[in-house]
DNA sequence: AAGGCGTGCAACCGCATGTTT
DNA sequence: CAAACATGCGGTTGCACGCCT
């Protein structure tokens, strides 16, 4: 690099420009330059926009004399030059925003783009990579709860009600299997700070275990973009398949074909319709290919409570919103400071077994599930846990879906943030393209009821959670009813087989089952008819 | 004060899709 | 219809900066 970034900002260059990387663009015999942009190359660049509009970028080259490839002038232009970019720190409306409508989309930071007015794609995808490292490093969800339930409640009338006729559109489709990630890294992260996890024989194996558990139990279908990927390499669809879950992924039967398959080598079990050594050999435990740990890229499901976290609030840039701004942790500050100074001095107590076998036992789950005790008691006198009182929650859930959400007054006045056409954004420059049309989300959007979130937070962080209501000794068919209520009944029967016929150790079933079970009640959904 | 380290951001890369020839 | 080209998208990488020790 050949100057600072304060340097290039300024426009001063300190060395001569032409140090920076020089590439043959291999067919014309220029050299394009690759590397930071100058303020000189941005005002050729804005020059020739202005001139010539967007697009055919790679005439920018030949017209304006700029040594820049097509891409990098377009890159350029989107993410930095053009008019009405925002700059700076996302603010509390737009991170929740980009929550609401990661739960929504997945990773299309293309389409977020055009819900979020003068912010580009690679701001909400490096915001959101940077929010995923810290709600990993804090062992948070990286979804509100409300966000999670609605997307689950969403996904599941769609497999119940709709069977299956939800269109290729259908916003939650893809994702309604990535979200439980969401419960597991909870649960993931609790399970550091919870008393049973000592009395488990063996850490690391469980570790692994909930590795397998968090990865495929969390994400049984493939991601966002690998269903799409698969769509798009498919080259014609099952010609019948039943379930919205098929419907949603045409290759879900090729999917389910393997979830067996992954789910045994997700508990270290050999496989026996395995038929490629090296593909078999390539697998770790609960880590396969298209598992969320890395087909996703930017967010391990498997990560977050087995590394050593450093302990540290999710922000300090965002700690309002992102504490203050989930329902789940949403502290108050006196709760965050306690947590900060148990950080700070973490307690040498009689945990240490605990802490020894479960180094990444943060304490600061420790601090928050002792808060949480209190706040529950506290809480229980205040609200009725069966009902949905949304205007004492209102603080606690920004991202519910109330008429004064905070996303509302962002994009619309019209009461869902999503409900609208992404706004086109007023550039000066006539040759702007609008957003495409594809943005407009589906109705299923809109008709979003309001959802249900007590219970939730306090089943999740309540410490005594797991002792009062469930041991390793839960049925295994409690897991399997859950992922049945999940993914369908024809699913799960894999499940129930793979579970009858397998050793597959209490502790992992009973870490999947606490799971599942510890969902709140309007998460438990009826069986399937 | 200096070095190490983590974080955030800008830019690049590869691939997929759409459009033109 | 196919190849070439253009564009868009998502993932990854490298670097500057700031904090911490």
């Amino acid at each position: 690099m050949s100057h600072t970034r304060n340097e290039r900002e300024g426009g001063i260059l300190y060395k001569d420009q032409t140090e920076s990387l020089l590439i043959d663009d291999g067919n014309s015999g220029v050299v394009l330059k690759k590397g930071p942009w100058t303020s000189a190359e941005d005002a050729i660049l804005i020059d020739y926009v202005k001139k010539h509009g967007e697009g055919n970028w790679n005439a920018v080259q030949k017209h304006s004399g700029l040594f820049r490839c097509g891409k990098s002038c377009r890159l350029r232009w989107a993410n930095h030059l053009r008019p009405n970019l925002k700059k700076g720190a996302f603010t509390r409306e737009e991170e929740q925003l980009v929550v609401e409508l990661h739960a929504k989309m997945g990773n299309k930071w293309a389409r977020m783009a055009g819900y979020l007015p003068g912010r580009t794609d690679n701001e909400i995808k490096n915001y959101w990579n940077t929010r995923i490292k810290r709600c990993q490093r804090a062992g948070l969800p990286l979804y509100p709860p409300e966000v999670f339930l609605q997307a689950l409640q969403e996904s599941h009338s769609i497999n119940a009600v709709n069977g299956g006729d939800e269109g290729p559109h259908g916003i939650l489709q893809n994702n309604s299997y990535e979200i439980p990630d969401v419960i597991f890294d909870s649960l993931k992260a609790s399970q550091n700070a919870l008393p049973y996890v000592p009395e488990l024989p063996d850490i690391s194996t469980s570790s692994m275990l909930m590795k397998g558990l968090g990865s495929q139990y969390c994400s049984f279908l493939p991601p966002t973009i690998h269903c799409q990927k698969r769509l798009r390499e498919a080259t014609a669809f099952p010609p019948s398949y039943t379930g919205a879950v098929k419907n949603e992924c045409p290759l879900f039967e090729q999917f389910q074909d393997d979830i067996s398959e992954k789910a045994a080598r997700s508990f270290g079990l050999s496989f026996p319709m395995e038929t490629d050594p090296t593909t078999k050999n390539s697998l770790q435990f609960g880590v396969f290919p298209g598992s969320h740990t890395f087909s996703n890229g930017n967010f391990s499901a498997s990560e977050p409570a087995l590394e050593v976290m450093k302990l540290e609030l999710p922000s300090l840039q965002y700690s309002e919103t992102e504490l203050g701004s989930w329902g789940t942790f949403s502290c108050p500050q006196p709760i965050l400071d306690s947590v900060d100074a148990f950080i700070k001095s973490p307690p040498s107590t009689s945990r240490a077994e605990s802490d020894s076998l479960s180094p990444h036992n943060s304490g600061l789950l420790d601090a928050v599930l002792q808060e949480s005790k209190t706040l529950k008691s506290a809480k229980n006198h205040a609200s009725d846990k069966s009902s949905n009182s949304a205007t004492p929650k209102e603080p606690l859930s920004p991202l519910g879906h109330s008429a004064t959400s905070h996303s509302s007054e962002c994009i619309s006045a019209s009461g869902s943030s999503l409900d609208v056409q992404p706004p086109t954004e007023t550039f000066t420059e006539s040759h702007v393209k609008p957003p495409p049309a594809d943005h407009v989300l589906t109705a299923e959007i809109e008709n979003e009821a309001p959802i249900q979130l007590d219970g939730w937070c306090d089943t999740l962080l309540a410490s005594n959670w797991l002792e009062q209501d469930y041991g390793y000794h839960k049925d295994q068919a409690i897991m399997t009813d859950s992922m049945a209520t999940l993914l369908g009944n024809d699913v799960s029967s894999e499940y129930r087989n793979m579970a009858a016929g397998t050793s597959i150790s209490n502790q992992a079933w009973a870490l999947g089952s606490c799971a599942w079970n510890n969902m709140p009640a309007v998460c438990q959904m009826p069986e399937l008819p």
